[in-house]
DNA sequence: CCATTAAATAGGA
DNA sequence: TCCTATTTAATGG
């Protein structure tokens, strides 16, 4: 039962036709994470597979700061470029919430791949968009301040529409944008006190997308 | 300008 | 209500 959505519900299989999915789901383990527990970390190799809920990915630094490269949600998986011998020495998994994980092992995703080259399209189209993603982050990072990388990430996530919901918690998002907490509480009530957002908790209106751009 | 620390307040189970 | 997350305030690099 949870197997079956392992594969049917994630866009990386589920365009297979059903034996092959009925096959991959074979090969494939599954485990329920409770809330802040370790999914994975260095030296994990298996291919990861949401299933239900989230999990943050995250490296650390060398002083020991935590820093948050993305939240994967129901249907995101993490560990392919194991399969490119590329071993997994930096990142972590944690579970955000009660989270449902299948993991297939390097050789199952390796077996799969091979008998479906399919895969091979959608996996690339999903790397383009981490790709493309990672560097929108760097783009942030680059930026001096942290109003900036803010107003930034906002506009970005915005797509020009005025309104929109922070899906990461405000701790998370802190992490992401290489500030902290209070820094992050702080800027936003810049930009509120400065009538370029309007905030409600999570959800927040641009009012001054021109304003946000310039910073 | 921003991180850190400490304390107050809001929020969720 | 208890525990966690977020915000506010004060301080120092």
């Amino acid at each position: 039962m949870a197997e079956h959505l392992c594969i049917a519900q994630v866009p990386l299989f589920n365009h297979l036709p059903i034996e092959a999915q009925q096959e991959i789901m074979n090969l494939t383990h599954h485990h329920i994470y409770k809330k802040n527990e370790l999914v994975f970390q260095p030296g994990d190799e298996n291919l990861y597979i949401i299933a239900s809920g989230s999990i943050k990915v995250y490296q650390l630094s060398i002083s020991g700061k935590e820093h948050l490269l993305r939240v994967l949600k129901e249907g995101d998986y993490e560990g392919e470029k194991q399969l490119f011998n590329m071993p997994n020495d930096t990142l972590f998994g944690q579970a955000l919430e009660e989270t449902e994980i299948c993991t297939l092992t390097q050789q199952a995703f390796h077996q799969a791949l091979l008998e479906n080259p399919s895969i091979a399209i959608k996996l690339l189209e999903l790397s383009a968009k981490r790709t493309a993603q990672l560097e929108k982050q760097a783009q942030f990072l680059s930026m001096e301040r942290v109003e900036e990388r803010l107003a930034h990430y906002l506009l970005q996530i915005s797509a020009n529409q005025s309104s929109i919901t922070l899906f990461m918690k405000m701790k998370d998002l802190a992490l992401y944008l290489g500030t902290t907490p209070e820094t992050l509480s702080r800027k936003l009530r810049y930009l509120e006190d400065h009538n370029y957002i309007k905030r409600t908790g999570k959800h927040i209106t641009i009012l001054d997308p021109e304003a946000l751009e310039n910073i």
